[in-house]
DNA sequence: CTGCATTATGAATCCGAAT
DNA sequence: TATTCGGATTCATAATGCA
């Protein structure tokens, strides 16, 4: 292994805001150690697709189905994950920090092998998407997040984290560990000659803003070792960090050279959706029934007692002809097209009727202290 | 190891709705195998701050000293883990699963244990806490998910999966995997005799009702090796389950015993839930033809009016270049890889288009007239 | 050009009973 | 055990099409 008196790129002329073409294990071998501020990285999920997926609509599922995301099996993934840790930590600075992101597919063998390389975990981050793709067949969650981890090299590193610039793009109030932010869609999404995704996992830049702003400062080096279409170096050119990007895929390393070019410094697009304020959360009527605030079997009641229904485990009701949720069975007690059931039902406490919207109000109030 | 036939507790004397004393490891051995529906586990989060840690033969795992080694504190836990988890597969019945909880402390060994030992991921869950401890000091982001991994115990395994339930209880809305539930705190938490909490990390009942709802049936059995004050136990006597509960500690064993002693069940009513179409008899087309609802020769279309099919007097359909089932028919005019003729197809009633559905919904409530 | 309706699509481990 | 085939299954957002 070359050591940094024989490496391809001494300290004072690391490769800058290029995108390196190759193996990134080996690209990472060839620069000198200790000489990166944050390493940003995406690898294969390992996704282990079968068959075709269509949905209800009968149009087919686009799946990540690339060469690059093929491995023989847990042993083989989990050794292409430790040799590129062990090669990152290696040009690491001392101070420095590595976030890698994932899905349950990979991310429990990539934490654990963080964890092993002696990389110590800060946090583990949550990206709620906005919009995931649903569950077509019913057959499991939607699978509506992905994990970042984030790790500094040791135990004992001094890391950088701008506590209150985070603080201020979360309205004044402390940055959580789960974040909402859409998927890449629309013009951000790069597109190849035929008008398809350039690539298949691009992720947004709106996450990289909020993880460069968070963890590196200005002038920083950002390293990016599956680089794709090039996100870290596109948010770290606006951001003012220096980046070098590594990519096998010659296709993805033009579309990223491109991307970069019309990028401007301190261009803000991916300040838009961070700080969105939402209207009142919605409250399912399930909620209600999870937290114990009624329980299944309770009776609610109209208020002029006339209809009654039963409270059902799955936040449903039951009226002696009909079942749903409190706006359906509403509506077709009352034979009307249309029922608001948090203001239509009601339940008995010490003899007095009180409408079900106390208890939502109660759960809003939870969610949202401030 | 003791098989089913000489097992301490034959699968017809399973010890349910009891909380079994020792160490998990143990008293799942004297178990028989393929015994269980579901396991529910939230086992020590890390090894580094508590040191409670036993080996399956009750030795205790040695603490770390002041220059304790990072790695033998994952390699331990990880036996831990393995262990564990091994016992807790042999229990489970082919078709069970297993939902395990935890921080990036654990989670990431877990969940590669879970993997490396032949469970399937089916989803991470977060549980996304609507009110975190800040994080005082500022120096990282405030923790405000734990992480949860649902699996079947091997990939071909048919899971338990309630998907109607789950859309009820989310307001009709498929359930994401990202679940906001509020810690456990107020009358729900347990307090011992001097008032403090009488433990550390006790979950909130909502998490077990979401838990418990989706991945279970009445009547099924539910095991949580590392019980601590019983909130698994609490829901799953609520929701009309069976429980098998394993704790060590005296205290937490009493606190349990006595809180589910509290527990009502809830009425049989309230623990019904939302079915699956699936599960509705299947009614063949022919039936809709043997009662002349509709007449053979009679022209179907679709929706959109751009097809159509006479009907023969075996419950078949003929088009010009085709002929089969109302489904094969369906997807072989739409170039499609399967189609659902029930929905598909439609027949003109005074000018109006009825899908044929309506007819299998007359046939089934003829069935099934409650 | 506006406004409304229709179509397209996103890291997906996505069926199961009967024969 | 392998194959067949009935038939169940989607949310948010952006782009496109049409009146």
């Amino acid at each position: 292994m070359k050591r940094t008196g024989e490496a391809a790129h001494p300290p004072h002329q690391l490769p800058l805001n290029q995108i390196l073409a190759g193996d990134c294990i080996e690209v990472m071998r060839s620069l000198p150690e200790a000489s990166v501020d944050l390493i940003f990285a995406d690898p294969p999920y390992n996704l282990q697709l079968r068959g075709e997926l269509h949905r209800p609509d009968n149009s087919k599922v686009d799946a990540v189905d690339d060469h690059w995301d093929q491995f023989e099996g847990f042993a083989a993934y989990d050794r292409f994950t430790r040799d590129w840790l062990a090669a990152a930590r290696r040009i690491l600075k001392p101070n420095g920090a590595i976030w890698v992101i994932g899905s349950y597919h990979n991310i429990f063998r990539v934490g654990a092998a963080l964890q092993d390389a002696g990389f110590w975990v800060l946090n583990d981050v949550v990206w709620r998407k906005a919009n995931p793709m649903p569950n077509f067949r019913g057959k499991r969650l939607t699978n509506a997040h992905e994990t970042l981890i984030w790790a500094s090299k040791a135990e004992a590193s001094r890391y950088t984290f701008n506590y209150e610039a985070l603080k201020a793009l979360n309205d004044g109030v402390q940055m959580r560990s789960d974040w909402v932010i859409p998927l890449c869609t629309g013009h951000e999404r790069l597109k190849d000659e035929a008008g398809d995704k350039a690539h298949p996992t691009q992720k947004p830049e709106a996450l990289l803003h909020r993880v460069l702003v968070a963890t590196t400062n200005p002038g920083d080096v950002v390293l990016d070792p599956f680089f794709g279409t090039g996100t870290t170096g596109a948010v770290a050119k606006m951001l003012g960090r220096d980046f070098i990007g590594i990519e096998r895929e010659e296709a993805y390393r033009r579309a990223a050279a491109e991307r970069i070019a019309r990028v401007r410094k301190f261009d803000t697009a991916g300040l838009a959706v961070t700080g969105s304020k939402r209207a009142e959360p919605r409250v399912p009527f399930g909620t209600v029934v999870e937290r114990g605030m009624l329980r299944p079997g309770e009776v609610l009641m109209s208020a002029n007692e006339r209809h009654t229904a039963r409270v059902r485990a799955d936040g449903t009701l039951v009226a002696p002809d009909v079942s749903g949720s409190i706006h359906q069975v509403g509506a077709a007690l009352e034979g009307a097209p249309s029922c608001n059931g948090w203001t239509y039902w009601h339940f008995k406490r010490e003899g007095r009727m009180i409408p079900i919207d106390i208890l939502r109000q109660q759960i809003r109030a939870e969610m949202d202290p401030h």
